[in-house]
DNA sequence: ATGAAAGCGCTAACAC
DNA sequence: GTGTTAGCGCTTTCAT
């Protein structure tokens, strides 16, 4: 175990000094093409790589990039993770990825061990505070919050998504069909995309000219669990006709809730899903849901993370939103 | 960007040497009570964390583990890197994703990237090699093996999926529906589990007492797009009446094949899908399908991991294979 | 109870 | 074109 390929190693192999091995994996041109060329082969015979570690303690940039989701087995979060994968393995960027469970220890946690390496940066979608107040502490690296924004989180920049229009539209597209009840499940008002939902379903209200029933609201810290819950008393007992998800874990939690009690979104209930797992589009003849631009989202942030490095001053990025789009099925 | 919290800066900021602060902060027991308590304050109050960076180089384990997938979009891929993810955080491991898109040269570099930064350990599916016998190199790190094995890997586990007695009752259970035309899309030669598959298919038509049709059987590396193209073949010009899928991406192509034309598993076709994304139950009433052991097939794999570091000798921990179940709907 | 020195792998800054 | 030195942050060893 103790015999790691270093820079010395080869040098005492080839009897040189180590400065002419560094120089000559390095690309420096102050090395004689012969001996260059004896260290080149003899550091791939031996499979040496340079130890990350003794770069990151010069100082030198660790490309690692932290992921922070709530979790992947979403298919939201999935193919925003697949595609920040991706994008990160074209720019050379090594990806850690840390589930938080939406759980602001867990958050925080995986903050530190990603100081503790020295990642460039954080990409994390911040869990929901309670209301704590908590300062979340993440020097020295850059932090991109992505889809929701909490105060008291000191990011640099954000990727969020604008889907007032898409929400509103759907109230309206269910009002226009005939229902008056129409509910809505969101994620709670801790976080600036529960509320711009919740605004949005209202604002849709108002424009059918439907009142408003506390009733038919749901708002909470996002999951599955909720959304099933509260979709199912919705049904249940407080007779709703149309719901509308403001949430991708919702989303499937309110279908799981319709679908265990044998009802078909589309024909026994107006259900709007949010976010667009592949699979909606074959649920009883195609659920409506609110698309999400998942792979644009994962482009902007890397786009983030890599205009940073290069002109951070020049274009000032703090917020962007890209837009939602309803899809009627 | 200099103002990185060390123990020497907070030595210096205490008027104390680095070396106290190292004790205090390591829970050594020669530090004054008084002078630690002022330490960790102070560490507290500056956001101090070890550097990752200067404990590997010196020889301390760095808590990476790797996880090499074809892609993270595949709800079994999905499922597997959240139990993973979520074991890894229990056991304070750092998990570093890296996609391969089945390519083998991908594979490679996440490999040697994962050396570069002295991952303790890379959990790898496999790519196929498409029999180019290339010797794969990971010195160094401990490799395990996922769902298929690769000839010229010299991985120290292997965490497989035992899915012949699944595949031969999936057969039997057409055959007796009365099919006679089973298909089968499997992943190829090239890997393990691409031959293990296809021999289950061939032992269930024995046992069914059918004969084998070389139009009926498709191998290939396997993917979302070749199981689509395949089973559309399947369906449009050799009236195949009931198909089995021998690996994730292609079961979910094949399905898709099948919407795609308006025919309804289970009444206009026999589908016996592989693995068990959570949709399948609400496909047109319920498809059929292999499930795998997602969870078991993480929780080896941690183990496996963890094993090693205690007792690696002691249980010989070769190969362990988990069992998958036939899902009739 | 505290400190000083050395070394892990690497490269910038100097020799020569 | 090549070698020597020093230092990045940390702990182990050996003083004090």
């Amino acid at each position: 175990m103790s015999n790691r390929v270093t820079i010395k190693s080869i040098a005492k192999d080839l009897g040189i000094s180590h400065m002419t091995v560094s120089r000559a994996l390095s690309g420096h041109p102050n090395v004689h093409n012969d001996t260059r060329d004896r260290i080149e082969r003899r550091a791939r015979e031996l499979g040496y790589v340079k130890s990350a570690a003794a770069r990151a303690m010069r100082g030198e940039a660790t490309q690692i990039v932290g992921l922070l989701l709530p979790n992947i087995l979403n298919e939201f979060y999935a193919r925003f993770a697949n595609a920040m994968a991706l994008a990160c393995e074209r720019n050379s960027f090594h990806l850690m990825i840390h589930l938080t469970s939406d759980e602001i220890a867990l958050e925080q946690r995986a903050l530190d061990r990603l100081r503790e390496v020295q990642a460039i940066a954080a990409v994390m979608v911040p869990a929901p505070d309670g209301g704590s107040k908590q300062e979340t502490k993440a020097v020295g690296m850059k932090v991109v919050q992505l889809i929701r924004q909490r105060p008291g989180l000191d990011a640099q920049a954000a990727v969020l998504i604008d889907d007032h229009t898409a929400i509103c539209d759907a109230v309206l597209h269910l009002a226009q069909a005939g229902h008056r009840k129409i509910a809505f499940i969101g994620g709670g008002c801790d976080l600036s995309s529960g509320r711009d939902r919740l605004a949005a379903y209202r604002a849709g209200l108002l424009k059918a000219g439907l009142a408003e029933d506390p009733e038919l609201i749901h708002g909470d810290a996002p999951s599955f669990a909720m959304g099933r819950d509260h979709a199912g008393e919705l049904v249940d007992t407080k007779q709703a006709t149309g719901i509308i998800c403001g949430g991708v874990e919702i989303s499937n939690g309110a279908l799981s809730a319709l679908m265990d009690r044998g009802m078909q979104p589309g024909r026994d209930i107006a259900l709007v899903g949010y976010g667009d797992p592949s699979f909606y589009k074959w649920i009883s003849g195609g659920l409506a849901t609110v698309r999400l631009p998942v792979e644009e989202l994962a482009e902007e942030t890397v786009a983030e993370l890599i205009t940073d490095r290069e002109t951070r001053a020049k274009r000032g990025s703090k917020r962007r939103k890209l837009e939602a789009t309803l899809i009627i099925r």
